[in-house]
DNA sequence: TTGAGATTTTAGTAATATTAAAATTCTGAG
DNA sequence: CTCAGAATTTTAATATTACTAAAATCTCAA
């Protein structure tokens, strides 16, 4: 059972005892250790306790793990190109059972722009190369080479390149753009992108049909 | 209730009827609409066929999403050294109710190495310039510039840098580091870490107890 | 207005979520 | 190595409720 053996692995990793955590959760003693041991399985509600008890998310309980890891060479990652303006990312996650963050290197050109949009998760922007603007809530901030700017996604926010080099960019986020697909060609990733409207950087993209692979 | 009412959004955004649902799901019409109106809870078990039904991860029918957001500018970040072996980090990403993602930049010296460790959550390591190698369950890959490599936290895993100049990575992954606690002094900071067992990249190094913030 | 499909309501009960307390195991100091 | 206290597991229960089937009601297009 994932969900037991995932709490007792955090509750041993904070160094806490069964006794620490059933207090601060409410409920016995006995029943952690039954959930831990998959013995009982609790209701939404303890495990809501639990997990606050743990200070963690309660989907971290929930998601299934799988043994995975990926390497991505920069001389073997695709670019991809996503609309006229030519916006253009590699992806450096992947996906696994229960993976949640997600990481993309972003080429954006000069002048591109972004349209606002609101959704789920959280992001973290770093600038490794040029500059671009950020608006969050009507909040501009220009982020320089080494900045970082990190916020909700439910927050109304888009970018820009007001300069006039490429500015290179690692996005990374909290929602899972990609599906669990594993990577069968170039092609299948786009279309799956252009129904999500999840993806920060690139929902704002107003994306052409057309998508084709950058063979610089 | 917020479950059942986000069941509710996603079944209507997808256009789809309870009976659908209830079908794909294996449970009965009459539930799925006493959950969806918060009459009944369901089980860990059927909210898990619920997510599976409306195919999502089940976490999006249990998380709170809350608003917050951080710049960091390169020139104002606080480096920070940990033991006796500099490895120096800054850190990009900010804690805010239910944020998961934490990110650092580290520059990590020749000779470097952490300890092999496992604990909950992911990572995925950047590397902006040098280069280390990560050995994940027994599995060795030489990072280079511009590499990436994102894995599940769970398997065992410790970096080095075998090269003789300083490696710079940006570091992401999904475990709070820092707790909630909002930086007030450099060395809050560290005597918060010194305690953590969950920061991979920091929980390796052999801490000494004194810390010193970096003057360069 | 009618009728088919969708949703809600009702009345139940088998299953189980969770407990208290006893038993066992673990851990660390002396 | 011993022992006491802490931590965890086990046991036996029961109050609660997760979930059902079927009837009733609602919705909407023709």
């Amino acid at each position: 059972m994932i969900l037991g053996s995932k709490l007792r692995t955090v509750r041993r990793s904070q160094g806490k005892t069964m006794q620490e955590i059933a207090s601060a959760a409410g409920l016995s003693v006995g029943f952690v250790s039954q959930v831990e041991r998959g013995i009982a399985v609790p209701s939404i509600s303890s495990l809501r306790k639990l997990a606050a008890a743990l200070e963690q998310p309660v989907g971290n309980f929930l998601e299934v793990s799988s043994e995975s890891s990926q390497l991505t060479r920069s001389s073997e990652r695709l670019p991809f190109t996503l609309g006229q303006n030519a916006l253009t990312y590699e992806r450096l996650s992947h996906s696994f059972g229960g993976s949640k963050l997600t990481a993309l290197l972003i080429h954006e050109p000069p002048g591109h722009r972004t349209e606002p949009v609101s959704h789920e998760g959280e992001e973290l922007f770093f600038v490794i190369k040029g500059e671009i603007t950020v608006e969050v809530d009507e909040e501009r901030v220009i982020l320089r080479t080494g900045d970082s700017y990190h916020f909700d996604s439910t927050r109304t926010h888009c970018t820009w390149n007001h300069r006039t080099e490429v500015a290179t960019l690692l996005w990374c986020g909290t929602m899972d753009v990609f599906g669990s697909s594993e990577i069968e060609s170039p092609h299948q990733i786009p279309e799956k992108m252009a129904r999500s409207s999840r993806v920060s950087p690139l929902y704002h993209v107003r994306m052409s049909t057309n998508f084709q692979e950058d063979k610089t």
